[in-house]
DNA sequence: TGAAGACGTACCGGATCCATA
DNA sequence: TTATGGATCCGGTACGTCTTC
């Protein structure tokens, strides 16, 4: 116990299933079986080989395994932007339900984002080798030019726009619709809109929504903002809505650039929401504790990330079919907190 | 070109390199010093081989190049919950800084954290195959009984208690000294302190320079109390600081907490910083958007993320030597936004 | 005769050492 | 010396064979 060993211990190799299997006095192939829980074994000889195994303390080499079967146990994770609220969000849930599976994650983070920088990422996870590849917000797919290869088990967490892949996607324009719908409902005669940056899918389908909204409604649609998702793009371009006095309502396509806007209207002494409603995106931990607190629409990212695991998998079990076209759909809630309440000059329809 | 071909495409083995060898007239070992960019290839022969490679689309395995080198160009990081805002921050810069250096980034994600949670996430990927790990924010290390193998190179970002290994860190007591500091300069007669829950080391550092700085100046030490990084445990303890008039200056551990402080604050009718002062620790991007603008001790997680890679590679590269203890360390700076000022009744001294 | 348990052998796809032209 | 090929190995797994009751 207390011993020291004086040889440097470096630079020992971990024992094998050759050394488990000599000093159990069997075939490596029986510690094999040992090692996949196979039945076919003795019971006491398998008992043997685990105390043996325990002794020496053996683990496999997944290398030697993956260069065996062609499994490798590990799924690639595609994510251009971790600093993205949801994305890290779906990230955790992604890398739990996987380990919980039997799967590690290999991460690829952001690269350059040109044209072929998704193909790269995905090319690079397979030569690593993964067994199947989950890409959060895939927003680079926009060039139509550039497939993705089809050989290779793929799941897009939001961002799929043509429906070519299986994919799990937050309900954008339920939520999207819910926001406006509610601002309008509150007697709003019309709704502004502070979108996310024009290449995610996400803050298209959120606009989108919000436009048929309005249209639908019969409201006039005023023209679209668009921030980066950043606090500092909503206060820039918040000030732009604050000078407007027709202004009574916005829906921010994220809390984050909503807590922007609410300091640029704060900044230009126009109240929220006594002056004006606000509506976010994303339900952040911290929105419950904005001044005021925000009303924004609750998405479960804990679920898309579930979700992504499970169709992957499938795609992965599912070798000897096609592939097949999932759609997986989870659907956000209106969460009403205090930054939305009624214009404050009553309209009359 | 535009020939599709009738047999399912699917099953198809990759190109391996005895295939390229094969079409290129050469043998699988020139292959393999083409691949690896050795010099002794007649450069006739080498783009012979590489144009074999581009037609058929080689990618070398992974698993087979692992298994004979023993090397695997994957890093292991381990972090025990993505959703605390550094911890992503932190992740991101390694997984550019990895890939930037050819390795790939095995995340594992939060497991229970009992005792030997830590163990058994190292030991998990010791098994997958990797040449190194990073420990994000590794409280559970306290655990004095606990010891990490010592066989694997291995870096701690933030959260090394006892310094046996590398470990990169940032400097949580300047931090805090520097917060404090700010607030008794400012002629408060002592500063509260909203603390990070008991098993972070940041939090416990952060607590012990305010204890210091509190001490070195003479003023009276309040007691301390425990969140757990939330908005939410800020708000609920937030209401006890409010209630107590005494209370003009709080340094929070982070600006989360920190939110929810303001908002009890606003709550309790005491205006930030006029009647209260508050400080966060992290500087999170929405923080100079928050309402109002908070002062707070801005964190460079970037550079974290990238000193633990460099650590780490330096370590693998290193084989020859007896490990080393090297600790890296970043440092932090006060940002002086809007949320501290003088305290309400000038103290005379 | 037949099943269950144990064993042997041929790979998986590369890298490395050594022999060779 | 320079460019190339052959043999054997890395550490497992798949599958067929042989033994035993």
């Amino acid at each position: 116990m207390t011993e020291s060993s004086p040889v440097p211990t470096k630079t020992r190799k971990p024992p094998s299933q050759a050394d488990v299997a000599a000093l159990a006095g069997v075939s490596s192939q029986t510690v094999s079986r040992v090692a996949n829980n196979r039945s076919n074994v003795d019971e006491a000889t398998r008992q043997r080989v685990l105390s043996a195994m325990q002794l020496l303390g053996y683990q496999p080499n997944s290398a030697a395994r993956a260069l065996a079967t062609g499994r490798f146990g590990m799924i690639g994770v595609i994510s251009f932007s971790l600093s993205a609220h949801g994305n890290s969000r779906t990230l955790q849930a992604i890398s739990e339900v996987a380990r919980i599976s039997g799967y590690s994650v290999n991460l690829v983070g952001p690269e350059v984002a040109t044209g072929g920088a998704m193909e790269q990422a995905v090319t690079k996870l397979t030569n690593q080798g993964v067994d199947g590849i989950i890409l959060i917000e895939a927003q680079i797919l926009d060039h139509p030019n550039r497939n993705l290869p089809h050989g290779v088990p793929l799941v897009i967490a939001d961002g799929d726009p043509d429906q070519r892949h299986p994919s799990v996607d937050n309900n954008q324009a339920a939520g999207a619709e819910a926001a406006t719908a509610h601002l309008l409902g509150l007697g709003h005669r019309t709704v502004h809109h502070l979108a996310g940056p024009q290449d995610s899918h996400s803050a298209r389908r959120r606009a989108a929504a919000w436009f048929d909204t309005l249209k639908r409604a019969g409201a006039p649609v005023p023209p679209v903002l668009y921030g980066d998702w950043s606090a500092e793009s909503g206060y820039r371009l918040g000030r732009r809505l604050a000078a407007d006095p027709e202004v009574t309502a916005v829906f921010v396509a994220n809390d984050h650039m909503a807590l922007g806007l609410v300091k640029a209207l704060h900044e230009a002494g126009r109240r929220v929401p006594h002056d004006v409603s606000v509506v976010g995106f994303d339900d952040v931990a911290e929105s419950a504790f904005f001044l005021p607190p925000l009303t924004t629409v609750h998405q479960d990212f804990e679920q898309v990330g579930r979700l992504c695991v499970s169709l992957l998998l499938e795609q992965i079990a599912d070798t000897g079919h096609r592939e097949r076209r999932v759609q997986a759909v989870v659907t956000p809630e209106l969460v009403v907190r205090e930054s939305t309440a009624p214009p404050p000059v009553p309209q009359s329809r």
